[in-house]
DNA sequence: AGCAGATGAGACGTTGATGTCTCATTCTAT
DNA sequence: ATAGAATGAGACATCAACGTCTCATCTGCT
């Protein structure tokens, strides 16, 4: 059943996001079994960590298909991509903080396609003339992530309302702190 | 020596900033010494990690200190906390990181200083018509913390020029990545 | 040169997490 | 109801990092 590996993952991430080095009987309680099931269904901990990677990079990919982003307006497409990531944010908050799964080729390459997807999107909509072309597109695709996984946390904590993460960030992103005399 | 202690530091932070599992042999080899005097100066493990924590928090406290974010303006002020805040980009990246360090009711306390100095500074600013105020404070706080560490890891990585740093953190932040049509 | 202190290299025991095993219990399908 | 499979609980060995120790070497000072 990949319903089951899926929900274990997914309470692994709840615990990993925030201490990367939570022990194998913490992860096993979160998810509500054992740790003899735990290993039955992950050889060990090595794998456990890269199944939780790829689950949120597969989760990541998915969003940007959702998203459309390659399609239309940049900032329509980016405005989608923000809907679309928010729910994942908590596996992005995962993948930020996991700097360590670097080492693994199979997740760098993956990790390294979703990237330039992104960055292409920002790079399109500086064609567009919609984004700033001050900052480079690798920036923004490297804060537009960070905040991402800054919604992931702040959730997780308690210190902002799910409801407000997408809200929080698509305005954060796009129009920054300032507030804008022409646009009561 | 003071200095040697946060020489240390210094280069722990190089270190544990990108894999906060980083053995002890890899710290002392990073500081250039050996194991056994980064014991002698360090009891251990856990008073190497507290002690890279407070001088992050200290570090950050004095970037505060130095921007007199509690004077004038909040726009300038918060550019100035920019400028002071990105030469230690690479500490507050460890901090983000290191959730577990929240453990310890020492730092807890110092944090909570600090980023109540940093709140204070954006409600004043929305009071003063500066700042969004659909964005609330704790989030505006947050995400600055958030795109500091950004700053952090894109420089140690070489995927952002440390000269840019501060240009990029402040006018991503405050003015966003949407491109103003009535400021060319 | 000679001495005191500091450092590096390495050995050693301890500790805690991990991986594997067994066995009793529970769930499921027929 | 019963056989088979899956799970939980716990014991056990392994292993890697940590903390401590000793000793040789190096540095700095007189």
């Amino acid at each position: 059943m990949a319903t089951d590996r899926d929900s274990v993952l997914e309470a692994a991430v709840g615990v990993l996001s925030r201490r990367p080095t939570a022990h194998l009987d913490e992860i096993a309680r979160a998810a509500g079994i054992s740790r003899a099931t735990l290993h039955r269904i992950f050889p060990g901990r090595e794998a456990l960590i890269r199944e939780v990677g790829t689950l949120g990079l597969r989760r990541f990919a998915a969003a940007l298909d959702t998203a459309r982003i390659e399609e239309g307006d940049a900032q329509a497409a980016l405005r989608r991509l923000v809907d679309a990531v928010v729910p994942d944010a908590a596996l992005c908050a995962f993948l930020a903080g996991e700097n360590q799964l670097y080492d693994d080729p199979g997740i760098n390459d993956l990790w390294e396609v979703q990237d330039a997807r992104v960055r292409a999107l920002f790079l399109r909509g500086q064609q567009q003339g919609v984004f700033r072309i001050e900052l480079s597109a690798g920036w923004l695709s490297e804060a537009f992530f960070d905040l991402v996984a800054g919604i992931g946390w702040a959730v997780q904590d308690g210190r902002l309302a799910p409801r407000d993460g997408a809200f929080s960030l698509a305005e954060l992103f796009l129009g920054g702190a300032l507030r804008r005399p022409d646009t009561p």
